[in-house]
DNA sequence: TTGGCTAAGTGATTGCGGTCACATACCCGC
DNA sequence: GCGGGTATGTGACCGCAATCACTTAGCCAA
């Protein structure tokens, strides 16, 4: 499928590039849709493009020896994954997986890299991005040494809920929750232990369902308290 | 104390650097040593130092909410940490602690910054080291996904094995190995868990103590079978 | 509407690793 | 060689989360 450059401005990363070179990688990149469940990426393939979200979500994952699933990362509309080859030309760490329907832009790797050298502003991003996924990847590793599960649970939850949703301690709604599965391998947990800690979580109405899209917070502030653990569950 | 250009030019990744350079970054350098157990750099800080380690074993540590340790990597000589602050000017994520003795250069990040200017290749040089950063925490986290204790237990002991030893399944020694606990709160683990799998890879003679500084690795090629799940232990 | 699929809820069981409480070994400075 | 401190070894106990084996709910397409 055509791309075009008001599509690759969409996304806040590429946003700044001049009209011409976003012209440019408009005509070498395309775009991929990918059905639930699909593979977006190949863990150990030298992938040879940066995926861009446009829609959906995808989710990092990797298998440890004994093809138990691990989860990574969520990656959100406007954000991209699959970058760390621009950095070291090495293979794809981890598989990405799309998680609902999911339209993305892939740009080829050696184009973008011909771009970074052109405009430093982009490679001043990419490192902030690489740095902040490091500090993701820091802080989740950190939620995983928590010895109280629900706990782990509220604190991974909390992460899905809206940057001014936390500051303002307001109700909000999650859109495109990940799924008991997803979290639970996120957090090293079976599925039926999140769902457990979902149940209390939902009869004390401190989240509601809403069909499989929705997921609303309403009582915010406790489920702060609950991820610090000054409460208990 | 007064740095050297040749002390500088000791670290890999500041060798290639025009002498010119060296001396520029030796002026505002410093030699900071630390007692075992000292606290190397603090999370949560701006901390205004890339710190290389000329001698000595440093951790990479967090903290929990509750208070619990959790390990995250290991720095050797010769290699660098403290870098990430180089690509966001964010803070210090983790805390580095010296489980032994050790001896580092502080080099001033402002200074540093100015040198990746001027030369494109620390650049490059530590956008893959971010790079090799970001898959040792992804392949660390997948190691937290074995069900199978023994398994992580010895995973990590293989990755503390040398690069050539494992490649030719050929014994070896590991100077100044991690202690017990030190292990444990890299695996999510009891120290006593830890010691227990100890006690059975030594009555099996795969590894051998000797002293509080050296773990002779007998037989490699079993250590790397248990890794990779296809013995139990 | 039905059937098929995936997600989610739930009880019973159980085994494994954490915790506690020690004993012991080892190291280093004096 | 002594003593204090840290690291390690080890048994007993127990609680909690994994597992198993279901049921129930929700969604979609034929």
């Amino acid at each position: 499928m055509q791309v075009t450059p008001e599509l690759l401005s969409a996304f806040p990363s590429l946003r700044p590039l001049p009209s011409a070179t976003l012209l440019r990688l408009a005509h070498v990149s395309e775009v991929r849709k990918f059905a639930r469940r699909g593979v977006v990426l190949s863990a150990g393939v030298r992938e040879e493009f940066v995926c861009f979200l446009f829609e959906g979500r995808l989710q990092g994952v990797d298998f440890t020896i004994d093809g138990r699933e691990v989860g990574l990362y969520f990656t959100e509309p406007g954000d991209f994954c699959g970058e760390l080859g621009m950095f070291d030309h090495g293979p794809q760490p981890e598989f990405v997986i799309a998680l609902t329907a999911a339209v993305t832009v892939f740009v080829p790797m050696d184009s973008l890299r011909q771009v970074t050298m052109e405009n430093p502003m982009l490679l001043k991003l990419l490192g902030e991005r690489l740095a902040a996924r490091v500090r993701q990847l820091t802080r989740q590793r950190s939620l995983l040494g928590l010895p109280n599960i629900s706990q782990r649970v509220c604190c991974q939850l909390w992460l899905l809920v809206s940057e001014d949703a936390r500051q303002q301690l307001k109700a909000s709604t999650i859109v495109n929750p990940p799924t008991h599965m997803e979290i639970a391998i996120m957090l090293n947990l079976s599925r039926e232990t999140v769902s457990r800690v979902f149940q209390i979580l939902q009869t004390r109405n401190i989240v509601r369902r809403d069909g499989t899209s929705l997921l609303h917070v309403s009582d915010t502030a406790t489920l702060k308290q609950l991820s610090e653990g000054s409460e208990e569950l």
